[in-house]
DNA sequence: AGAATGATCCTCT
DNA sequence: GAGGATCATTCTC
């Protein structure tokens, strides 16, 4: 659907190759109030996110190349600026950045965004309508902005990919936290907030008990 | 408010 | 086979 109230030359431009290629807790705490555009077949989806979480490097116990270079964690050895997608509880896509130089696996997953454009379409995808819970979580945020594993390893710098990362309104102050979810690393405040935004995620997952 | 549980399947061991 | 960078629903207090 033609979007009359943002004509496409005043659409946000894509963040540079050189934003991610700085170390992960500082792309991080930029990414901060920065726009991740989706462009569907008939729709626009923006938000502006609100909270993310570095992972980084083959010595973060939580971080995916913890265990190395594998088929799934290439992309994070890749160059800068990439997406990557991966699948998780048998239910939910997580969206991630590639960051740092070529070679370090480093990534910032994005964990809630407060939805901006196409709402109709997010409450569509996601069967619900409360905008404060549209993409108030890694899992949620897939599936409103229609996120999946054919969008990894893409180029978010590039005005043709289908899924960018914009340039937003600089957040003046974020609070920094431990990373929620994850088992071992939790000593690592790398998450990142803003402190009062609605449209941050509840950050409470209960981990099941580990047999052994 | 907090704990328990089901959904559901890809990736690595 | 096991476990997971989750979520919604259903319980129990």
């Amino acid at each position: 659907m033609l979007n009359l109230a943002m004509p496409q030359n005043s659409y946000p431009r894509p963040l540079p190759r050189r934003f991610f290629s700085q170390n992960a807790l500082e792309v991080t705490r930029r990414l901060i109030g920065k726009t991740l555009v989706r462009f569907l077949d008939d729709d626009i989806l923006m938000g502006k996110i609100v909270e993310a979480e570095a992972y980084i490097g083959e010595n973060d116990p939580a971080c995916h190349a913890f265990r190395g270079l594998t088929p799934r964690t290439r992309v994070m050895y890749g160059p800068p600026g990439f997406s990557y997608v991966y699948f998780t509880y048998g239910m939910y896509f997580m969206l991630n950045a590639v960051c740092e130089r070529e070679g370090f696996p480093a990534a910032v997953l994005i964990r809630a965004v407060e939805p901006l454009e196409g709402l109709d379409k997010m409450m569509e995808l996601r069967k619900i309508e409360d905008p404060l819970k549209l993409a108030n979580g890694p899992g949620k945020l897939c599936v409103a902005f229609d996120i999946k594993s054919e969008l990894n390893a893409i180029d978010l710098t590039s005005k043709v990919s289908n899924l960018q990362l914009c340039a937003g309104k600089d957040v003046a102050h974020v609070k920094w936290t431990s990373r929620v979810g994850i088992r071992e690393g939790s000593d690592k405040k790398w998450r990142c907030f803003i402190p009062g935004n609605k449209f941050v995620s509840p950050g409470k997952i209960k981990l099941r008990p580990r047999k052994s």
